[in-house]
DNA sequence: TTGCAAGCTCAACCTTGATTGAGGTCAAGC
DNA sequence: GCTTGACCTCAATCAAGGTTGAGCTTGCAA
C-alpha cells in the first residue's frame, strides 16, 4: 500500500511554515516531495520532522545553505529514523555551543568595558571579529573582516 | 579655534568602515557630519567612537534601526563623554545577557531532544518562539509567530 | 457535472545593509 | 594654474529569504 502523504495546504497548518516558503525551500533542495500525476505536490509524513528542522535551525540563524547541508546527511529514500535526527541535531548543538561561548566571551570583554567607555579600536577586545557569524544569521554581509588603522587618542 | 575635523576616508581608514558605509548609515541617521564650503564631508573625533559603536552593536545582530534608537541617547552638540558610552553599552550588555539566555534555554531543551530525535511540533520546547528576534539580526523576516496546529503522531 | 478552494508556475517585488558605477566637483601639491 | 586623488550625488545592483499576483489547472464534494 501507498505511505501516506499530505499535501502543501497541510503541511504548511502542522509546520507553520507558509506554503509560499514551502515552496521557495524546495527550490533551494531542502524538500523533495513526489507529484500527483496532476503535478501537485505530496509529502511524506516525515516532512513534518523535516520542516521543523529547518524552522528550527533557522532560528538559531543557520542560512539555507548551511541547513541545506546538515539535512544532506539524511537518508535518500529512507524515512529517517530517531538516531538520524540525533545525528543532526547534535550538529545543532554544536553550533549553539559555540555561539554562547562567543557571545558571553564578548559580555565579558563590554563588562570590563563599560566602566571607562572606551570603545577603543586599538585596546578593545569587542574588535574580536574572528567568529561574528557565528549566529547572527541570514541578510546582508558584514565588512568588518580587515584589519583596521591605529587610532590616536581620539575625543 | 575651530576643532579637529577629519575626513571621510580618514574615518573609513580608522574604523574599517567602508566610506560607502559611512554614507549609507549616514541616510540612515546614525551620522551627522557637517558640511565644508564644498560640500564635503568633516567628521568630528568624536565620530570615531561613533562609528566603533555602530560596529560592534552590528556584530551582536542589532539592526540599523535599533542602533539608531540606541544612539539617540547621546548628546546632541556636544561630545559624548566615557559616562555617555558608559551608559549606552550598559544597552548592549542587556542584550547580551538576554540573547545568551535564549540561547542556553534552546540548548538546554535541544540536551533533551537528541535523546527522542523527536523535534515534535506538539511536545518540542525548541518551538519558543517568543524571543526569536532576540540576536538573529538584520535580514529577512520570518513567519514563526503563528501558533502551529497539532501534530497527530508523523513518521 | 459543476463549482470552488486549493494547487500550479513564473515573474515581479519587498527589506536590510550595503557595494558599484557613472558622471561630475574639490582641494592640495607641484 | 594644472593635475590628480579624494570627494560628491544618484541610481542600479547584490544577496538572502521570502511574499504577492496573474493566469491557469486539479480534485473533492454536493
Amino acid at each position: 500500500m501507498a505511505p501516506v502523504t499530505i499535501t502543501i495546504g497541510e503541511l504548511a497548518a502542522r509546520t507553520g511554515m507558509s506554503v509560499s516558503a514551502l515552496r521557495f525551500h524546495e527550490a533551494r533542495g531542502l524538500l523533495a516531495p513526489h507529484r500527483t500525476s496532476g503535478n501537485q505536490r505530496r509529502y511524506l509524513r516525515s516532512d513534518i520532522r523535516r520542516v521543523s528542522f529547518i524552522l528550527i535551525a533557522q532560528n538559531l540563524g543557520m542560512s539555507v545553505a548551511e541547513i541545506s547541508t546538515a539535512l544532506a546527511s539524511l537518508p535518500h529514500g529512507r524515512t529517517p529514523t530517531p538516531a538520524d535526527w540525533a545525528a543532526i541535531s547534535t550538529q545543532l548543538k554544536q553550533r549553539l555551543d559555540a555561539a554562547i561561548a562567543r557571545l558571553t566571551r564578548t559580555r565579558d570583554v563590554l563588562d570590563g568595558c563599560i566602566g571607562c567607555g572606551c570603545l577603543s579600536l586599538t585596546h578593545c577586545g569587542l574588535y574580536n571579529r574572528d567568529d561574528r557569524a557565528g549566529i547572527t544569521g541570514p541578510g546582508p554581509r558584514y565588512a568588518l573582516g580587515d584589519p583596521v588603522a591605529t587610532e590616536a587618542g581620539d575625543a
